[in-house]
DNA sequence: GAGCTATATGCAAACTGTTGCATAGCATAG
DNA sequence: CTATGCTATGCAACAGTTTGCATATAGCTC
């Protein structure tokens, strides 16, 4: 299961709580991979008692308490193992592009909303991976060993939405030419 | 649930037995879709309980009887009414770039090896869409609508594998500044 | 004749992920 | 003062996917 590894990867750096990491997982890694709370306090849990965490209950005065998690020398061992062996590639599965299977001239303005909603969607993860770019990865070359992965990782990210909203504009051009003429996608 | 829809658009044309449908998920929707013959199975006889599938017993000589199904007059509305309902997007997860995250220079030459394999099998698949293109999609001006819908599909296929290459190449670069000089990924 | 591949379908268990709900204190906005 | 939202953790049910196994016939190769 990559989560495990994915939540040990996260605790490289620094130690959290199952709330922190959940956080995480919204940002950072979670571009790559998204995770619930659920999900991550029960792989939490699971992996403390494969003895690849420890915990460390934190009182915390004005919020609730918290425990927070590191990893132990033996879950250091297993990530490193886990980098070492073969990954599977999971596809990726997408409604919108079966929906393209069945275009017509009854759904092409919907379909067309759909794509503008990715537009807006993806574009909004492009200005943020270029922000982070800007501000954390300037100058790759200088960085330390493991923050070049992560650079590279975001580059891959830049990459996608770039090509996923350039694909978009050619697709649109191509609905708009599908859609009646007589009403465009919001016309009563 | 996609999976019930994308086999229900299989099924648009063709009337396709379990099977077959299994060898279409390969190929075709299968690049959106990945589905095995258990899930195919169990969706086709669910689909048929609900009345959007009926399916027709085919004696075979040489070879096992088969079932095919196809649309019923339900499924063909279901599947339209699904078209233009929301659709969330499955963010894709890759083991991958979580484990770029943990770059270093023991897991350099790992990485790159995986990488090689994932360049592989982009550039065989991207190969696979170009051809397609060329043999079925040539003059997308031209072809009924729905056509212009699969056509879209295959294009973001073929951009995003072209992206794909491109940033390996990337990556690989970068890898190979990280990979310590006395030792390439093939030394012993 | 033994083993492999292809056709054709299916069950069952295990794993992974989503959704809904629950608790509980504190802060902030209206 | 009430509603909302944040911090912080968790259970339980369900939905979806993967993996392993099972069956049966036919043709091909070694």
């Amino acid at each position: 299961m990559a989560l495990n590894h994915a939540i040990m990867t996260a605790l490289l750096d620094d130690r959290l709580s199952g709330y922190e990491l959940t956080k995480a997982f919204d940002t950072s890694l979670g571009f790559f991979w998204k995770a619930s709370h659920q999900q991550i306090y029960k792989a939490l849990r699971d992996l403390e008692q494969q003895g690849l965490l420890e915990s460390e209950d934190v009182p915390q005065a004005g919020k609730p308490d918290k425990v927070i998690y590191g990893l132990t020398e033996g879950g250091r061992e297993a990530l490193d193992a886990w980098v070492l062996g073969d990954s599977k590639a999971t596809e990726s599965k997408d409604d919108m592009f079966v929906k393209f299977y069945n275009l017509s001239a009854d759904n092409a303005a919907h379909l067309r909303e759909e794509l503008a909603q990715r537009r807006q969607h993806d574009g909004e993860r492009l200005a943020l991976y270029r922000r982070i770019r800007a501000r954390h990865y300037a100058q790759p070359e200088s960085l330390p060993v493991r923050r070049r992965g992560i650079y590279l990782a975001l580059l891959a990210g830049i990459r996608h939405c770039e090509t996923r909203l350039a694909w978009a504009e050619e697709a649109d051009a191509l609905l708009a030419s599908v859609i009646p003429e007589r009403q465009s996608a919001s016309a009563r």
